[in-house]
DNA sequence: CAGATGTCAGAAATACTGATATGG
DNA sequence: CCCATATCAGTAGTTCTGACATCT
């Protein structure tokens, strides 16, 4: 048992003991402690920008790789195929994204930053990288290595197939 | 730039070149990759026990930490304390938890496990136990420690003041 | 007075479920 | 036929914002 609890006045009644299977515990509790940290300094950042997390995800993702459709965009993102709808539409109504109103091939709708949406990628996207960048200003490059490796060993452990 | 995208078929037109930046950007997507994934995970084993996740949050710190309020419930969860009063009154109308109708003291209104409450915490503790085992099973003691640490850094790097 | 807490209300975004339809 | 896609509808849980009252 673990994955959260937080800082608040926790001292009383537990006191890990620094060993046994606390650590194994403190791994998803750590974890979503990172995340919901992460969360409110993007949050933050892209505020001044009118940008949701998901529309900033949903920008990024294009500009990484364009013409990327709506299920596509959604599975980048992290959020529902539904939901991923509503944050194109709102994208696509300021004008920084556009998309054919029908399919050329398929049923795939291929959505393309507009200019106006690649000079909001590149100023929102400054502002995100300084967080990044803070993030891990404490660890050392093999420190970072090591980080990236262990949470994708993570990853495998629980998509894996088991029964 | 990074934080999201996932395995879709990102293969074309990005191309990380194992060196520069771009490991500082995986490291955002990872971890928010890795949380989707325990998040799922968690997600199957609580439906049978007919538990949301910020529902088991609230029994294990309760488990930990019986009696406390409100406002602590949402803090250790990660949620509001407007969405932590609707998961409460869910678990209390359950006789998983029970809170006084007034306050003894001050504002607080100390809520605790039910033996009921204490019994569902066990079978389902149980099975999110499995979860995190299997998340961490790849890794070594040495590696979880490492794990722990560097995100601790990311957390420490994220919250501290800055201007 | 400031700060933490408990609660309520309304608007907005999101998730989940289920359903329909098209295309490979 | 199977699967992925796009989209819609309804329900529910969550967040955000703002507000008010109580207690330390």
């Amino acid at each position: 048992m673990a994955i959260l609890c937080q800082d608040a006045d926790m001292s009383q009644g537990h006191r890990p003991n620094d060993d046994e299977d606390v650590l194994e515990e403190r791994v998803g509790y750590v974890l979503k402690q990172a995340v919901a940290a992460l969360r409110t300094a993007l949050d933050s950042v892209l505020r001044p920008h009118d940008l949701t997390l998901p529309q900033y995800a949903c920008l990024e993702l294009l500009g990484r790789t364009p013409g990327l459709s709506n299920s596509q965009l959604a599975r980048g993102a992290f959020v529902t195929r539904q939901s991923m709808i509503g944050v194109v539409r709102g994208l696509q109504g300021r004008g920084l994204v556009t998309r054919p109103a029908v399919a050329a091939r398929g049923r795939s709708l291929p959505t393309r930053l507009t200019p106006a949406g690649q000079a909001l990628l590149r100023t929102a996207g400054a502002d995100v990288q300084d967080i990044e960048t803070r993030m891990v200003a404490g660890l050392g490059p093999e420190q970072r290595e090591s980080l990236v490796r262990a949470l994708s060993t993570c990853i495998a452990g629980l998509t894996q197939d088991h029964g």
